[in-house]
DNA sequence: TCTGGGGTCCTAGGACCC
DNA sequence: TCTGGGGTCCTAGGACCC
């Protein structure tokens, strides 16, 4: 074996295994994370797979079996989980090189080049992970990152642990031919239709298919796909940087309401907010937007669907919380059906630039944050988010859902835990 | 009644120029 | 005004990921 050997690791129904941290009484009870608005299962533990609950589906269908069942339903608490990531990505870094974080539950990181040192490295990563954060993880290693996510798939089948290609195909020479093409890395439905037209049924006939004839067929990022099957390195990532989330290119603020809303005055309160928040993120990794998107839709599950999108270029970058929310409420008037039922909105900020080192020809400065967004910032970090801000952000509800705005559109979150790792009043409390 | 939120990359095709 | 080909740049949309 020579070359890379590349070590993935992804924890096992990560979100569902954050909910279990601070509550171990929920350990081997079937448990599901649902989506904003409690809309879809997004997140389920291994006792919940077993009474086939599959991901994806909308709680308000699956509600009344699951709960006969037993299943305990948790709302999403991307803060929690956004802090447990944090901390299970830094223990993972300590213990081997290269790490390169691929989302939120999951990084790559480079083997050694004695496969029996990196297998104790794996397993001290793995016990050290569920030691001092509580989560279980899946590791595999492989000499390219499809075949490693080939691996992970499988041995998470098995009940996890870890895996390593090599070992594997010793053990069971034609085990890509038993795995569905739909599950290799890169392949979605629609290839999966195609491939399937032209009797690629499995991986393992992927594997054998001409790489040339392949980037002719479709296209060069599965041609690479077709190479990594074989072995042969050929998908590099992005280097950006994961972990403090740094976007390069693009950031988005969307969501679904809590329920439908008409008019230009509730649409320009949720868009107004959403760009507050997307400007939130933007200083936080010292970014200016060049331009501003705003998307509106009503229910794709209606018959008079319908979605718009409108854009402004902003003539200087900007970071400041009211340029953008300005730009972004902007686009609505023309953009608006005055009787469409409107489910969702999304501001996305875009030619995104570096503030440190941005300069203009003519010497104007771009619309830079005017202190306004920095004691924002630094409120919201004290107080929790939304608890300060412009127009209708500031506004909050009661009880549970405090930190949110009184609005009716703010997003349903009825079984929503406690962010014990990022809210003071949230605390866990242990009783001695 | 009730169906997530964020990203990336590639390609086709139009606009424009010579 | 018409005719033709080829190059570049940009954007919208499709496809994928978690």
């Amino acid at each position: 074996m020579s070359g890379r050997m590349f070590v993935l690791a992804d924890a096992d129904s990560f979100y569902a295994s954050c909910e279990r941290v601070f509550h171990p009484e929920l350990a081997r009870r079937p448990l599901v994370v649902l989506s904003n608005n409690d809309g879809c299962v997004v997140s389920r533990s291994r006792e919940a797979k077993l009474l086939g609950i599959s991901n994806g589906l909308p709680w308000f269908k699956i509600r009344g079996q699951a709960e006969h069942d037993g299943v305990i339903a948790r709302s999403s608490n991307y803060e929690l989980y956004a802090s447990l990531s944090r901390r299970m990505m830094r223990l993972m870094a300590a213990t081997l090189p290269g790490q390169e974080i691929y989302s939120i539950d999951e990084c790559f990181l480079r083997g050694f080049q004695d496969p029996q040192r990196t297998r104790m490295a794996c397993t001290r990563m793995r016990e050290t992970v569920l030691q001092g954060i509580g989560i279980p993880l899946t590791i595999a290693t492989a000499p390219t990152r499809t075949l490693a996510k080939i691996v992970s798939h499988y041995i998470k089948h098995q009940g996890g642990g870890i895996g390593d290609w090599d070992l594997l195909r010793s053990q069971e020479p034609d085990v890509l031919d038993r795995i569905d093409v739909s599950e290799v890395w890169g392949v979605g439905r629609r290839l999966t239709r195609k491939l399937q037209g032209m009797s690629i049924t499995t991986a393992g006939d992927l594997a054998r298919a001409d790489p040339s004839r392949i980037r002719h067929l479709f296209s060069v990022l599965l041609e690479r796909t077709v190479l990594e099957l074989q072995g042969i390195p050929s998908i590099e990532l992005d280097d950006f940087d994961a972990i403090d989330g740094t976007r390069k290119q693009q950031l988005m603020c969307s969501r679904m309401f809590g329920q439908p809303i008409t008019g230009l005055p509730d649409l320009s309160a949720a868009v107004g907010t959403y760009a507050q928040q997307a400007s939130i993120r933007l200083r936080k990794q010292g970014s200016l937007a060049g331009m501003v998107t705003v998307f509106i839709a009503t229910s794709p599950f209606n018959q008079d669907y319908q979605s718009r999108s409108g854009s402004i270029i902003l003539t200087d970058p900007a970071d400041d919380p009211l340029t953008i929310a300005r730009a972004a409420v902007g686009t609505l008037p023309r953009m608006i059906d005055p009787h469409a039922r409107y489910v969702r909105a999304g501001v996305m900020l875009g030619a995104l630039t570096d503030a440190a080192s941005y300069t203009t020809f003519d010497g104007m400065d771009a619309k830079r944050d005017n202190g306004l967004g920095t004691i924002l910032d630094q409120a919201n970090r004290k107080f929790g988010l939304q608890s300060v801000g412009i127009g209708w952000a500031g506004m909050k509800g009661k009880g549970r859902a405090r930190q949110e705005t009184g609005a009716t559109w703010n997003m349903k979150r009825q079984h929503l835990s406690n962010r014990s790792t990022t809210r003071w009043d949230e605390l866990c409390i242990v009783k001695a």
